[in-house]
DNA sequence: ATTGTGATGTTATAATATAACACTTATGAA
DNA sequence: TTCATAAGTGTTATATTATAACATCACAAT
């Protein structure tokens, strides 16, 4: 695994849950035992996890969970800035530093699924000034670079074109 | 609009077709009815159009289009590099270049719902550079910036906010 | 206690995309 | 030319992703 630059989802999913908690105590919101149960489910999952997978994983045999419940707790922790929406993938993912959660962008794996999420004040700059230079004003990047992680090239360097699961 | 340092939208619907042609050609690629008519209507739109889009315009009152049929033109197209998809918007553009088709960002214009397919060599140097230094290896990158164009910004500046259509 | 707001439950449906299989057409080898 | 093959299309069905609308509930501030 790279070293990175930000802390990333080995990051624990208590540490999240505790940031997230003292977020939204900051700021007046409510992080319900729904918005929680998501939060941490999506925290569990060490890669992008999709709306309806989450769906399944909080969906008992007897109380199915529907969608509207899910994508309303996704839609709060999207606002709060408490997880990315991966826009190539449909998938969610923690983020792990809520109060800069601008200016990031993901490494994603084809190999193993993670999406390593990274901040590189350069890069957002270089982005920026791009704009500038268009007269454009920025309101949102979405930065996702698809390849093969570190980890997965050195173990099987053969077998760059093999997908995640 | 900003200056482009790439052909743009309204680079004329009857170019970008003769360089799909001539693309197939070299190629050895078949541009069928189908194939041409869907390319036709995304470069018709001088906006990011959706496959649903697309299938209602290709729907004649009596002949249907079915998804399938729009979705096999549209794989066919993305896959010859002759237009993009925009993940953060679930729609289809035309590629100016399909020769260079990597490298390209996208400036999404909330405004008047433009996205001006620009390139960037120092841009995409200073992401190749940054994967590197992750040692990850790349293979697609989807940089989509969202916000406000030079058109919109100049013309209603107190209407920073206002929405596509 | 009351009341208003925000959160949830529930049903339905919209929007986006693919699978599977039958049939047709183009192309190239015999 | 004819046949075999591969590529393309038509069609039906269904999977996947996401939102709308409205009723009810829970909480917090008066």
């Amino acid at each position: 695994m790279p070293s990175s630059h930000c802390t990333n989802h080995h990051h624990c999913q208590e540490t999240a849950l505790a940031t997230a908690e003292a977020h939204c105590d900051t700021y007046g919101e409510r992080l319900t035992p729904n918005r929680r149960d998501v939060l941490r489910l999506i925290w569990q999952s060490h890669r992008p996890i999709k709306a309806y997978d989450l769906i399944d994983l909080m969906s008992a045999q007897d109380a199915k969970v529907k969608p509207a419940t899910v994508y309303r707790a996704l839609d709060f922790l999207l606002a709060q800035g408490l997880i990315h929406k991966i826009d190539s993938l449909s998938a969610f993912t923690g983020c792990s530093h809520p109060n800069q959660h601008d200016d990031c962008y993901f490494l994603i794996c084809h190999s193993c699924g993670t999406a390593q999420e990274c901040c590189s004040p350069l890069l957002a700059d270089a982005i920026k000034s791009e704009a500038k230079q268009q007269d454009f004003k920025l309101t949102r990047t979405v930065l996702e670079i698809a390849g093969q992680c570190a980890a997965c090239h050195e173990i099987t360097p053969h077998m760059a074109g093999e997908e995640a699961r």
